[in-house]
DNA sequence: CGAACTTTTGATATCACTCAAGGGACGTGG
DNA sequence: CCACGTCCCTTGAGTGATATCAAAAGTTCG
């Protein structure tokens, strides 16, 4: 089948074809792909949806009915309490292929929720059957991709389990850069941050006012400037040094791990 | 190669198989094994190695030399910061095998501790290729057990990032008599707790002085009874109440979701 | 232009941390 | 079997980081 598909030449001139899809970017970042393995990709994710901002792509509690490929605007993972606290687990942005083997689960344990508007692909559990199979290259990078969502989770609970709120805040923007940056979405010291206040309490075991109160300690030591949605990091070896971060986990290129 | 294993019926009277073997147990949970699969199973885990307290199994920074199966003991995943600050970030059960595609990676990013004396064995990358490739059901339950891991981590970061001292220390002791009873090394209410007050505490996020106090809050309520390294949990009901304690994050078989 | 949300501010409260020292428990070696 | 060291647990006092509450000011958007 991938054959039929490699025999199209117009998929491969396609001008956004590995720019523009950032799943095959990152894919790319940790593995050399056929010409099939990216026509494929091409074409599995041709057609996302669109979803609205704070929708639920899935429930706590739901069947997992299939995979999310985040193509286009920021989700999370998140769990709430009975009182109301909501604690995010992980960010799932652009080019993110979301839980990978979760058809074997009866059901799901968190809820993965939209901040911003989204394009998302989701892909049959026949789908991702199908690429593990005939796709080994891209098995493998989804496979260390998972590898990598699973190490980033350690250095979250990391982050609220030992920093302070001034470095768990740096970590979280120094982190954020790099993985943006990686997915082309991040220039060199500026990205698109479509989240509230709230919404980094909720990401890092902070209330909201103390959220605030320790961006302005950022601004006023110069660190970083946040206007709008946007975020612009002013000094990015400083704040490195305050979250005492390690891009190690994130296991990209040598590239990155300057 | 299993045939021929299989054919060997000593393996299969062995009078510990399936009962001593926590990895065997807790695969049975989630899949019905073959008794081709079960023999290897048995194979590849005859001959644990015997591992010191407070050993380093793999370093943070090291390159993975294969892939981990708890027999016996309990160890942990953690992360050191350069100030001396711990944090852990996962218990290492008996029946627990760390990181499935771990060979993916080039470097480790943390470190695997024994808290106590431990049994190991170590698999190499082909054995583990190889159960993936020609044990599609052992391949499945490991899958499965992956996720579970990743869904404890998880459970984790809510923890500590949203729970109150008291509440933490509950949900671990919930946690833990339930995935020790899943292997057969708790009771109906207590077990061995090999851990000291500091190792709890960098568990969660604590300082030691504190969870000693949260412990004895934790007496005066009768909630548990914590004499040498054995853990009585008093009343369970309560525990998992103020825990908020559910489960299903560990997506055990009905048989626990009580 | 108004409603709803988000950010900011001030005042107060509290949970948990730090430091420091005393008391057990346990093991080892004399 | 006792003496000693070491590790662990416990206690007290004082501090500090962060939470809570409530209201004002700013922003966004229909």
């Amino acid at each position: 089948m991938p054959g039929i598909e490699a025999a199209s030449p117009l998929r491969l001139v396609h001008p956004a074809a590995g720019i523009g899809n950032p799943f095959v970017r990152k894919l790319e970042d940790s593995t050399a792909l056929s010409v099939a393995d990216r026509v494929m990709l091409e074409r599995i994710s041709a057609e996302p949806r669109i979803v609205m901002p704070h929708t639920d792509l899935v429930r706590e509690g739901d069947k997992p009915n299939g995979v999310f490929l985040i193509m286009e605007g920021i989700a999370c993972r998140q769990k709430m309490r009975a009182n109301g606290q909501r604690q995010i687990m992980a960010y799932l942005l652009p080019g993110d292929l979301c839980d990978l083997d979760v058809a074997l689960l009866d059901r799901m344990d968190h809820t993965i929720t939209t901040f911003s508007a989204c394009k998302v692909v989701r892909l049959a559990p026949e789908t991702v059957a199908d690429i593990l199979e005939h796709h080994p290259a891209v098995a493998r990078a989804l496979r260390m991709s998972t590898l990598v969502d699973e190490a980033t989770l350690r250095e979250w609970l990391m982050n609220v389990g030992c920093r302070s709120a001034l470095e768990r805040v740096a970590h979280l923007f120094c982190e954020l850069l790099v993985r943006l940056q990686a997915v082309g979405l991040a220039t060199d010291d500026s990205y698109e941050l479509p989240l509230t206040q709230v919404d980094l309490g909720d990401t890092t075991g902070l209330s909201n006012v103390h959220v605030n109160r320790t961006l302005q300690e950022m601004r006023r030591q110069g660190l970083v400037e946040l206007r709008g949605k946007r975020l612009r990091i002013l000094n990015l070896p400083r704040l490195r040094t305050i979250a005492e971060f390690k891009p190690n986990y994130l296991h990209l290129g040598e590239r990155a791990a300057a």
